[in-house]
Parts: structure tokens; C-alpha cells; sequence
DNA sequence: CCGTCTACGTA
DNA sequence: CGTACGTAGACGGA
């Protein structure tokens, strides 16, 4: 294997090994831990096949602690036109928070492995890669990995065994490189050559924001967990309150998805494992929900007596001691002795067991249930096959809604109240558990969360946040949720400054599908939801009520993301085909994306970014196999892209005006600043120059000049929550 | 202990 | 019965 750019661009291969913290049974290898250590770093200039020379230095180890070498890696990164690491973005916040300045150009070989899957899921280790590339200097250590399980990190394994596996790491990276060049030649991935820079680029924005971090008001996070643990525990008296008029004694676990469909459904599941089988729940080899039958979509009274087959009512029960254990649950048992007398023997009791068994009577519960004979709980009913879920049938707030009508038709007001709490407690219990807990999780002692962001998982290229110590920070509840007002400037009297694009996602459509309709509707501000509401309603778009656009909102996108109105009404169903009658600019690309898949299973955007899926067949007329991800991961992925862009250039403006201010956040087609009092102006400005000139970086990086116009709304506030437009 | 399922939330 | 994600608890089989 031989490289091409290699008298062109002097490659310094590098790899870090650090400490790591265990908390909570989550991973901690970040260099905001302040008890986090750089246990060594690796690294050699990448020469034609491999790194020849990989130097060494220990740094911080249990065996050799030295300040020896950084003179020397100093030298190399300087002296280096690039980077090149697994993971790059790890090693490149590393460097940077010790000090080091990294050098012209970074290159991950991990985001090369991501960009040659296009789209597929692949494991994306340097192992991994190293195998499916056919490397030879990997090591696979099985060693390194148990101790690493066990919770031993680099700064406390053998020295001579880092440095094997760290030097084989440094190698088997470089010939990694080298034999992603000679793929990426390859005509047909010819396309993603002008990706890897881009992808590269937005490492280092991702590396700026990380290392930011957000500051969060620790005191106004206390208080707002205080209010919802406060509610969630009036939820819960009330709702046992309920459980218990309706179910008597029979123990119910308010998060159980088996016990809620005993209170809600007055039903339990009779076998699992049947109940599964007949409504087909589950998920298929790409996690995809499966739907049920379409038999009980067809026939509802074939739906009904599935229901009766695979559950039984449930009765209200009344709870008494259980008479052999005491009600404690377990019984003493005793070992068998054998004693010989006269010549025979004899089993006799010997020692007490040291645990206590469980009680087989009550199985461990220490209570005898005995059934009143009355039907307990609230006597809902499943409306369709699409409501049986694992556990009997479901309790989300969308079921709960549609059941909560049923309840106030039947005038069962306790139904009602039952519901509407559950509903709320469910929502509460992940505002506590998830969002209010994985704040204080990440937070660290500085007052700062820093986020985690990945470039390589999304399967479209949008990037993904969490892991680790930190959370999702692209999850967090919009409208008026009280957390969000934990999320401050960092500077006094500062503001947060979000800047969104408007309508990305339909623009995107537009732009890749060049619909003239489309074109136009963006330059007269149409009213797309208004629009969509009138059709399917059939009255002009004037007469429709803001609750009607509100409510067809969802339409509008259905045929964008590849929807086909299946299992809609009629008039649902007939917006769908107007919709591609008005954008027929959308419904030629929509079929020219389909045939191009049949013939070569691939999709290409303006960026180069590709997808592919192996075996697209036709399945009727104007349809192919895979056709949602077919129509939707091209506008998802370009339209990520168009953000990334901006990001970058708000980077590079931010830079070159030597800002205070800082990049802190970006949710999909948004980006948040930190903006010191004294540049308010200054960065509405340069968000709206990045963002809304993101065409001039497109036509330079990817010789691709967008022709619909994207527009941004900017909000300030002094917190993540109270935000108002700033214009 | 680990995978599956359901639930919450975002664009 | 539109796509893409992350996280946590319950559950059931090793």
C-alpha cells in the first residue's frame, strides 16, 4: 500500500492514553475531571507503509512519572502539516487543554471509517477498523482489555504492556490511513473526498464547544428538582389513592407497564411470550418497531378476541398474613443430619441454613391474595391492535389522551383523574431522573457541564450528544420548561443568543429536489402548516383556525420524511397526493432517488456525503424496499451539513473578532452562544453572516451554490428559558 | 449482569 | 400507522 499525498503533507501520528474515573459505574476520561491525568502520549511521522519510530513519554504512570518529552511532542506538532489519530477528537481536547497547540490540519481515521459506511452500522473502534482494513500492526490485547474492565487504567497496568499496545496503536492508526487512501480512490467514493475535511473541521468546533461547556446555575437546579419531586410525590399519593380503591390489596408499581395495564386495562397478560406472538411486538434486526397483524387492523372484532385470548381480568384481592412464613416472606430451613442407631439410620435435623429460604407459600411476598370476586381497576379498553404492547397494553401520553376521552364520554371521573396523573407522573419522573439528574451528573465542581458530542453515529450525519458523564443536550424540553433556566451565561449580565434556521428541514427539500413551487412558496413566506391544514380540511387557507394548523402540522412533513398516509382517513390520505401535485419538483426527485437506489443502492448529497443500501427492490409501481430512509436521509444529512457549515463559520468569525463571547451549543439546526454583555450586537450579527451566507461555504467546500435562501430567528435571554426574539 | 421493551424528550 | 437520536426503569433469562 502507498500514499499519495505523503511528500505533500508531513503526518504526525498520535495517540494519548489517559487515567480514568469510575463513578456511578459510568466511564470518566475527560480532561475537565481535574482528577484526570495524561498518563502517556505516542506518536511517529506516518512514512509510506507505517510509522517507522513511534517515541514515547511516560508522563504520569505508577512506574515512571517524568516531565520528560514535551519539548519534544511540542516540536513534532509544530513541526507537523497534520494530525492523524482514532478518535481524533479525544486526543485533540486532550492536547489543547495541556497546552499544546495543534497543528494546521487534523485528520480522524475513525470519521473515514464512518463516512465508508454510509450510512450502515458498523463498529468504528480502531480494532474494529483495523481488522475490517486488514491492518497488520494490530494487537489485539485481551489483557488490556479485562484489566480495563476491572477498572484498572493505563496509569496503573504494567508499563512495558501500555507501551506495547499504545506503540502497536500509534502503527496500526498510520497503516489504517494508509489503507483508507487507497479505498477513498476508488471512483465511487470519489464523492466523499470533500466530506473528510468538512467532517474533520467540525471536530475542532466540537472540540471549542465541548471544552466551553455551558454554566449551569446550580442553586436554580436545586430548586427546580425540589418542585418536581415535589409533585411527583403529590402525584403518587393520589394515584395510589386510586390504585387502591380500584385494586384493593393487590400491590401495584406505578412505573410497571404490567401493573398499569392491571389499573388501566383491568386486564393482565396470561403469557407473555403468546401475548408477544400474536400482536407481534417487538423489534426487527434494526430496532424498528414491528406493526401488528394487519388482520386486527382490519378486522377490530378479530383484534377484540385476541384480546380476550391473550389476557384475563384482573380482580380486586384483599390481602391476608400468610400463615407459614409470618408474614416475613422467608422460612428457616434446616440441614439433614444422619445418625446411626442399632445398625439403622436414622435423618435427623441438623444445622440451621445460614440464609433463610423463600417462603413457597406466599413466594417470598408474605401475603395470601385472595380474589373479592369484583373486577378491579378502571375498565378501559384497548382501541386497536397498535395499543398492545409487551406488557398487556400501552400507558403513553398519546394512549392515556385517546383513553382519557374515552373515560369522559363514560362520565368515570376517577378514570379521568387516574390518567391525566399518570400521564403527568411518567413525564415528571424523566424530567428527575434523566434531565435533572444527568445536569448534576455532568456539572463539574467549576460550575460547567460540558457536553459530549458525536460526529460518527447518526446514520444521516446529524450529530448526536451524551455518554459518558455528560447527557443529551439535544433532548432538553422546549417550551417553558423550568430546567432550562439552569442554563446561565457564563459572564455577569451576560446572555444566551440561539440562533435558528427557519423551516431547515422543507427548505432542504426544496433545495436538493430544486422545486420551483417549493422555490417560490420560500421567497413569498407561505405558510406551510396553513396550507396543509386547508387542504386536508378542504376550506381556504384564511379560514383555517390557528388550533387546525396546529393540529395538521404533523402532515405537512409526512411526505417529506417518505410517508405515505397509510392507515390515515381519506382526507389525510388526499393531502398527501395533492402534496406531490403542487412540489412535482419533490415527486420527481423522489422517484429519480428511488431509481437510483435500484440501480446502485446509493444516494449522494451536494456534500458528498453517501448512503447505501445493499438489495433495494421494488415493491410497487412508484415505491422501492428502504424508501422512507431512501427520501428522508438525503434531507436530513444535507441539511445537517448546511448547520455544521455554519458552525464553522461561526467559529472562524467568532476567532477572528477575538470574541469573549463563546460557541457553546448546536441542536440541529440551531446554535447556541454564551455572549458577553459588551458583543450582544456583534454576535447577532456574525450568527446571522455564518448562518445565513452558509451557501458561499458550500460553493467552496463542495463547489455546490444553494438557490433556496435560508433564513434565522435569534432569541436572547439570560437563561436557556426565558427567551425572547431579538431581531 | 445484559438485552429488550416502553416511556420520556428533541429536530 | 415519517426519520434520526439518548436515557432510565421494568422485566426476564442467563
Amino acid at each position: 500500500m502507498k500514499c499519495d499525498d505523503l511528500p505533500l503533507v508531513k503526518w504526525l501520528v498520535l495517540d494519548l492514553e489517559t487515567t480514568v474515573k469510575r463513578i456511578d459505574g459510568r466511564i470518566d476520561n475527560s480532561p475537565k475531571n481535574p482528577d484526570n491525568r495524561c498518563v502517556a502520549s505516542y506518536y511517529g511521522w506516518l512514512g509510506p507503509e507505517t510509522v517507522d519510530e513511534v517515541h514515547k513519554d511516560i508522563w504520569y504512570h505508577k512506574e515512571l512519572q517524568s516531565p520528560d518529552g514535551i519539548d519534544r511532542l511540542k516540536q513534532h506538532l509544530a513541526e507537523a502539516d497534520g494530525m492523524i489519530c482514532h478518535n481524533t477528537k479525544f486526543d485533540a481536547e486532550w492536547l489543547l487543554e495541556m497546552g499544546f497547540e495543534l497543528p494546521p490540519l487534523v485528520y480522524d481515521t475513525m470519521i473515514v471509517e464512518y463516512l465508508l459506511a454510509k450510512g450502515q452500522r458498523r463498529l468504528l473502534s480502531l480494532k474494529e477498523s483495523a481488522i475490517r482494513r486488514r491492518v497488520k500492526s494490530l494487537k489485539k490485547s485481551e489483557l488490556i482489555d479485562d484489566m480495563f474492565k476491572d477498572g484498572i487504567d493505563f496509569s496503573e497496568m504494567p508499563l512495558d504492556v501500555v507501551n506495547e499496545y499504545a506503540e502497536a496503536d500509534v502503527k496500526a492508526c498510520g497503516e489504517l490511513y494508509i489503507a483508507q487512501q487507497d479505498i477513498l480512490a476508488r471512483e465511487h467514493n470519489l464523492s466523499l473526498k470533500k466530506v473528510i475535511p468538512f467532517m474533520n473541521e467540525m471536530l475542532l468546533f466540537l472540540c471549542e464547544i465541548e471544552m466551553n461547556g455551558v454554566k449551569i446555575d446550580k442553586a436554580a437546579l436545586a430548586e427546580v428538582e425540589a418542585q418536581f419531586a415535589a409533585e411527583k410525590a403529590s402525584l403518587e399519593i393520589d394515584l395510589k389513592r386510586i390504585v387502591e380503591q380500584v385494586m384493593g390489596d393487590t400491590p401495584i408499581n406505578l412505573n410497571s407497564g404490567d401493573d398499569m395495564t392491571r389499573v388501566i386495562y383491568s386486564r393482565e397478560v396470561i403469557d407473555k411470550a403468546i401475548h408477544k406472538q400474536t400482536f407481534n411486538i417487538g423489534t426487527n434486526e434494526a430496532g424498528k418497531s414491528l406493526r401488528p397483524p394487519f388482520e386486527f387492523i382490519k378486522y377490530p372484532n378479530k383484534f377484540v378476541d385476541a384480546v380476550r385470548t391473550t389476557t384475563r381480568v384482573v380482580m380486586k384481592q384483599s390481602a391476608s398474613q400468610c400463615p407459614d412464613c409470618g408474614g416475613g416472606g422467608t422460612i428457616q430451613k434446616y440441614k439433614v443430619k444422619t445418625k446411626t442407631k442399632l445398625g439403622k439410620k436414622y435423618r435427623v435435623k441438623g444445622e440451621p441454613y445460614k440464609n433463610r429460604s423463600r417462603c413457597a407459600v406466599c413466594n417470598g411476598v408474605g401475603a395470601i391474595y385472595t380474589s373479592t370476586g369484583v373486577v378491579a381497576g378502571l375498565k378501559m379498553a384497548p382501541s386497536t391492535a397498535y395499543d398492545a404492547s409487551i406488557g398487556g397494553f400501552k400507558s403513553d401520553k398519546v394512549t392515556i389522551q385517546r383513553l382519557i376521552e374515552q373515560a369522559e364520554r363514560k362520565n368515570n371521573s376517577t378514570a379521568v383523574e387516574f390518567l391525566t396523573k399518570l400521564s403527568r407522573l411518567s413525564a415528571v419522573s424523566v424530567y428527575l431522573d434523566s434531565f435533572v439528574a444527568g445536569i448534576k451528573r455532568g456539572t463539574r465542581a467549576s460550575g460547567f457541564l460540558h457536553a459530549n458530542f458525536n460526529q460518527c453515529i447518526a446514520a444521516t450525519g446529524r450529530l448526536s450528544s451524551g455518554g459518558g458523564m455528560s447527557l443529551n443536550l439535544q433532548n432538553q424540553p422546549k417550551r417553558g420548561f423550568p430546567v432550562r433556566k439552569c442554563f446561565v451565561s457564563r459572564f455577569p449580565n451576560g446572555l444566551l443568543l440561539e440562533s435558528d434556521y427557519s423551516a431547515l428541514e422543507f427548505r432542504t427539500a426544496c433545495e436538493l429536489s430544486r422545486d420551483s413551487q417549493g422555490l417560490a412558496d420560500v421567497l413569498e413566506g407561505k405558510d406551510i402548516h396553513r396550507q396543509t391544514a386547508s387542504i386536508c380540511l378542504q376550506k381556504p387557507p384564511n379560514e383555517v383556525s390557528k388550533d387546525e394548523r396546529q393540529g395538521h402540522k404533523w402532515a405537512s412533513f409526512q411526505p417529506l420524511f417518505g410517508g405515505t398516509g397509510a392507515g390515515q382517513p381519506e382526507h389525510i390520505k388526499a393531502y398527501f397526493s395533492r402534496f406531490y401535485e403542487i412540489y412535482e419538483g419533490i415527486y420527481g426527485w423522489h422517484q429519480s432517488l428511488m431509481n437510483g437506489t435500484l440501480k446502485d443502492g446509493t444516494v449522494t448529497t451536494p456534500s458528498g456525503r453517501q448512503y447505501f443500501w445493499p438489495n433495494v427492490t421494488r415493491t410497487k409501481a412508484d415505491r422501492v424496499s428502504n424508501a422512507t430512509q431512501i427520501l428522508n436521509y438525503p434531507v436530513q444529512g444535507f441539511s445537517a451539513d448546511l448547520v455544521q457549515l455554519a458552525c464553522i463559520r461561526a467559529f472562524r468569525l467568532f476567532k477572528e473578532r477575538k470574541l469573549q463571547s463563546k460557541l457553546i451549543l448546536t441542536v440541529h439546526d440551531s446554535l447556541v452562544s454564551d455572549t458577553h454583555p459588551d458583543e450582544v450586537d456583534q454576535v447577532r450579527e456574525i450568527l446571522t453572516e455564518a448562518m445565513t451566507k452558509v451557501s458561499e461555504e458550500s460553493k467552496e467546500r463542495f463547489g455546490y451554490s444553494l438557490v433556496v435562501p435560508l433564513d434565522i430567528e435569534i432569541s436572547r435571554g439570560k437563561n436557556w428559558l426565558d427567551q425572547e426574539e431579538y431581531v
